[in-house]
DNA sequence: ATTTCTTGACTGATCGATCAGTCAGAATCT
DNA sequence: AGATTCTGACTGATCGATCAGTCAAGAAAT
């Protein structure tokens, strides 16, 4: 089992990490204003001080969360990208699942920091700040790789699509409920694959759309 | 000029509005927890104990909010889709047409509430009382229709498009500051109508996808 | 012994909500 | 008509609860 790494260090990262968890699933749920630093202190099992003590502010706490996973999907993004061919034919689909695929596997955090990410999308000044920091250099990589797959198209028209296909990702990411609920109680597929394929054939309609209109 | 009502009724309906109005605003900046009611009243200039007054409650105020838009959105967005030709070559457009416009147009409330109606679709759940009262009834009516253009297609399938698209409204919403940004500079055309139209593009576009697939 | 981590006790500010009470005008009574 | 009662709109003061943040001192680790 587990526990590799020397029991100093660990007790000290076990703290931190269950700050780190617990405030991910409470900002998710409760939103920025909405948790209070005794009640996510209580939820992390540590005192309130102790989290002021680690990062200073709840401002900071919330940017930590924030960047500790865009860091980890950043990279699966990139990572991602970078591996697709160049000649491939499925070139704009690939893009589309490198954007998707890291926000929702095990990196990605699940629904709660789903919700955060939704969120931060139609945020307020303060989740703008975070986006610009944490987020908008690896947009700009999948901008240009869209405006690659249409030579003909300007950065503008790429930057709108990569946007609509963001939408398309966090209006299907944390509501998967209510698709059920529209539909009329008829029985949904959980196959988690083909609901992600399903939203890249969207994805890449919609680009497609676009440039020939 | 212009007071055609009693004074006394006027005096009354003249507050109630202010701080609907303001509510609007307030809650679109800074979200349901971010917003105080001693700030409110103030920017409503009313005290706030009329607020109290006349709602009962902060949840019941932004209920009265949600409500009042979400009545004038999906009256217009009923009556754009009953006009809808069965026989059109273009009906899925045209149903995208329905959903989108009233959101964007003067009875959708402006960016204001476009932030809120962004923040309902990825909410808590306080929020999802709030959208199945308000929204489902229309969304059924929605999903119905994309039904309608798909035969061979499922309700199920129906439903996703229907978020997807919502999606793609919401995205596109409340920050097209971003895509300025994503996009190097590049100059932006702020056609409106053009740009809905692109929007409609991208979902019927995707939805076509989706069946395809 | 010294640094790092963690806590309980505490602060002033602000939260949503409630209170008694003011005021203007409509309704009712004489 | 004049005095009275009633009602709805509205306010300032204040409630207990909770907010984010501080601090000195204890506990643990090196």
């Amino acid at each position: 089992m587990g526990a590799v790494r020397k029991p100093n260090h660990d007790a000290k990262l076990d703290a931190l990490e269950r700050i780190l968890v617990a405030a991910e699933l409470g900002f998710a749920e409760k939103g920025f204003d909405g948790l209070g630093m005794k009640a996510l202190a209580a939820s992390a099992g540590v005192s309130q001080s102790l989290l002021h003590y680690h990062f200073g502010s709840k401002d900071r706490l919330y940017a930590a969360v924030i960047e500790h996973r865009s860091s980890l999907i950043n990279q699966e993004r990139q990572k991602l990208l970078q591996a697709i061919e160049p000649t491939a034919a499925d070139r704009l689909a690939q893009v589309f699942r490198a954007l998707f695929l890291p926000a929702l596997g095990p990196s990605g955090g699940g629904r709660a920091y789903a919700r955060i990410f939704a969120g931060l999308i139609v945020g307020n000044a303060r989740d703008e700040i975070l986006v610009r920091k944490n987020y908008d250099d690896t947009a700009r990589l999948f901008v240009a790789a869209i405006h690659d797959c249409f030579p003909n198209s300007t950065v503008t028209q790429a930057a709108q699509i990569y946007l609509a296909a963001l939408g398309v990702l966090t209006a299907a990411l944390p509501r998967d409920g209510r698709a059920g609920r529209l539909a009329g109680g008829e029985h949904l597929e959980n196959n988690q694959d083909e609901f992600v394929e399903s939203l890249i054939r969207f994805a890449v309609g919609g680009a497609v759309a676009i440039q020939n209109g």
